[in-house]
DNA sequence: TTATATTTGCAACTTAGTTGCATTAAAATT
DNA sequence: AATTTTAATGCAACTAAGTTGCAAATATAA
């Protein structure tokens, strides 16, 4: 599909991951937004802007989806892959700066990976 | 918490993890089950299955929750995974039988890690 | 400025998974 | 074997993330 208009909504998304380098639930962006667009909109717009690789998406504890910009991610992403962290106790996501190669796979293609690793984080560890 | 009792509904999920080494999604199992056990005790009983370790647990496509039988599980599971194969056209879920070393992460405590392979599967990719 | 095509908001819906509680069944005790 | 205790079950009602259809609004093209 991808992004065709830059309106608002896109904006204000895009401003949100620029804001932080971690990655966002798409509840928490419907909360933090809820005063300024419906959640329908946010859906929308996360979408297109993953089918655009602005952000990929992968999903958290309890089946949460959520989103992170995509830094190197368009290219090599079949046979390495960046893995997220999230911490089970406050629940923040991050992109770990670390890349790890997957095994080969005979006769099978290839088309999304993702890798999330659960546990404390630096703050909620010490 | 545990498995304490040998129920009837324990022997019936157990039985449909020894039919297949597929992993087998929570939705499916209650659609098999659905004459014989209520779902609500479908989830319970896995839930305790995999507390006990029998089964383990992770997220797929649409972030539906699937259960595996542990083959070697519960020794290394912090610094070594398997991952899980999905098929994106057929929805089959396979453990993989390689094992992948995950990097080294400072100041952080790994609890769980979870490696999804999303794709075509041999069926579907010939 | 007008025409066209995409985006938005709203309300109603879908569905996986959860909760409280009364009932039933398994295991322990006598 | 009968009874007591404790855990498991079914049911109905609920929760919440995400989706859908459609009319109204807004961005871009002409």
């Amino acid at each position: 599909m991808g992004i065709i208009r830059k309106t608002k909504s896109v904006e204000a998304l895009l401003n949100e991951f620029n804001k932080s380098s971690s990655a966002i639930s798409a509840k928490k962006l419907i909360q933090s937004l809820d005063s300024k667009f419906n959640k329908t909109t946010i859906y929308r717009v996360l979408d297109k802007l993953e089918d655009d690789g602005v952000l990929h998406s992968f999903l958290g504890k309890n089946g949460l989806k959520w989103y992170a910009k995509c830094n190197d991610c368009s290219s090599n992403k079949h046979r390495d892959l960046h893995p997220h962290f999230q911490c089970l106790d406050c629940g923040k996501v991050d992109c770990l700066a670390v890349s790890v190669s997957l095994p080969k796979i005979p006769n099978r293609k290839i088309e999304v990976s993702q890798l999330l690793i659960q546990g404390k984080c630096e703050t909620c560890f010490a």
